[in-house]
RNA sequence: GGAGGGGUUCCCGAGUGGUCAAAGGGAGCAGACUGUAAAUCUGCCGGCGAAGCCUACGGAGGUUCAAAUCCUCCCCCCUCCA
């Protein structure tokens, strides 16, 4: 066993909501390398911020030394959990969601080590796809209460709504599947967001009927921001893993923007920094605060798409928002770069125009739709009305202002800017 | 299967023939204040446009000069009964 008990790193750090039996959990930890498991929904081609906790915990599982096993739910997919949700989901096609499980699992190995069996990707429509209805009755339904599973409060907030007899399966097949992985592979902790609570603790019961086999469960908070706003979720929509859908540049805002109260928390969530340099920033008053969240921002962005992705869209909080560095004496596990400016712009958004497209003037407010930066034209009529839009750092005054080839500066560029925040260079060529 | 209640703009939720692009709240955007934070205050908040036009109140028809609002049929959801 390498370092620290994994249960103390998870417990430090945040991660643990609840945990069916603490102590002995800890000591098998201590004791034995254990292969756990958490399973994630195959609902589109990448993963979003929200299933960053679970990812982390199996990178913290697996630099403890424990064998992990990701789950991709292409056969649960196609049911659709109602844990956790107001609403029936959309079911997707088989079609879809072996797209999306196959896209996961390459994802995935980003974040962790698959090399040697030290971690497994499964997909468990490999083995609910072929359970013969009968006989799953047969074995393993008659293992479950329903005035047991009615009492779950998983169970209970859909009953409000409605609950359909396939969302009040998936409870089963989840149980399966903690089953069918203890009984194959070994796995005897099954981890996932506290809304699976319900979901784990059957798992569990049904585990120890069918293979007298004590197994473990473990669930991590839901996080919101202080604010109460759910995480991962900006202006722009969700915000993804996959740098094809959030640039590594608008992942990097997202953390810097983090709320003061969340800073803490998120460095112990979201970075491997250790611990301790972490409460070393606590010290951090008002506005120093910002180098916490510049480092956050840095080695999350770094985690997930890399040091030089992250070096790159940090230049770019440089340049655009005058970020300052982050004093050397803190945080000096963090990779971010110390020194000054580096005048690397590359990570800002940027759309290329030519000097023919421009050559007449395009009105300000049809530049701002046609860049991104606004929905509609009308949007960008109030905005420039507002006084919230600027070219090259100067307001734009007349919603109809001819933006041209005077506007472009040394750099053969013409910088838009929307408000404080939101950033787009019109490359011209 | 029977009875009743519902489906409204991103969400919640008013609205029962014209004054409704539809109250109110939330979310969101912009401005002020700041630290790319929070809180607060102000403005905006369907699309295209000069007036004006188009698209929207589950779906399809109909009545009417005029319908989110009335009628018919259909779909979906909830509650109670079986």
């Amino acid at each position: 066993m390498s370092g620290k008990n994994a249960y103390d790193v998870l417990y430090e750090r945040g991660f643990i909501e609840q945990v069916t039996d603490k102590e002995p959990i800890r000591e098998l930890l201590e004791r034995e390398r254990i292969t756990c498991y958490i399973g994630f929904d195959p609902t589109a081609t990448s993963l979003h911020i929200g299933s960053l906790v679970p990812i982390m915990s199996l990178m913290h599982m697996q630099h403890c030394g424990h064998k992990t096993i990701v789950l991709v739910g292409g056969g649960t997919g196609l049911i659709g959990d109602p844990s956790g949700k107001t609403e029936m989901r959309c079911i997707l096609t088989r079609d879809e969601i072996d797209t999306n499980a196959e896209a996961i699992k390459k994802q995935l190995s980003q974040y962790l080590d698959f090399k040697e069996d030290r971690a497994l990707l499964l997909n468990n429509a490999d083995w609910l796809a072929k359970l013969n209805y009968l006989e799953f009755l047969r074995d393993i339904g008659c293992c479950f209460s329903v005035n047991r599973m009615l009492a779950a409060e998983s169970c209970r907030a859909r009953l409000e709504k409605g609950l359909n007899f396939i969302e009040f399966n998936y409870m089963l097949l989840q149980s399966y599947d903690f089953y069918y992985l203890c009984k194959n592979y070994g796995c005897i902790l099954q981890m996932g967001g506290n809304d699976q609570w319900g979901n784990i603790v059957a798992g569990i019961d049904l585990t120890r009927r069918l293979e007298r086999e004590k197994t473990y469960g473990i669930t991590f908070p839901l996080l919101t921001t202080s604010q109460g706003h759910k995480m991962g979720k900006t202006e722009k929509g969700t915000v993804w893993l996959d740098a094809g859908f959030t640039t590594p540049y608008d992942y990097f805002q997202y953390w810097i923007n983090t709320e003061d109260a969340d800073v803490g928390k998120f460095l112990a969530l979201f970075t491997l920094l250790p611990m301790g340099e972490i409460g070393e920033s606590k010290k951090l008053v008002d506005s120093e605060l910002n180098m916490a969240k510049a480092v956050l921002a840095f080695e999350a962005t770094k985690i997930t798409h890399g040091q030089d992705a992250a070096v790159a869209a940090w230049g770019a909080a440089v340049d655009t928002f005058g970020l300052k560095p982050v004093s050397p004496g803190l945080f000096p596990s963090s990779s971010i770069p110390r020194t000054g400016t580096s005048r690397d712009v590359s990570a800002i958004p940027a759309v290329a125009k030519t000097r023919e497209e421009i050559a007449e003037g395009i009105p300000a407010f049809e530049l701002f739709h046609d860049v991104g930066l606004c929905k509609s034209r009308g949007e960008a009529r109030r905005l420039i009305t507002q006084g919230g839009a600027y070219v090259n750092g100067l307001q734009v005054g007349e919603f109809d202002e001819k933006i041209g080839t005077g506007n472009i500066d040394e750099a053969g560029e013409i910088h838009l800017r929307k408000g404080k925040k939101q950033h787009m260079v019109i490359k011209v060529s």
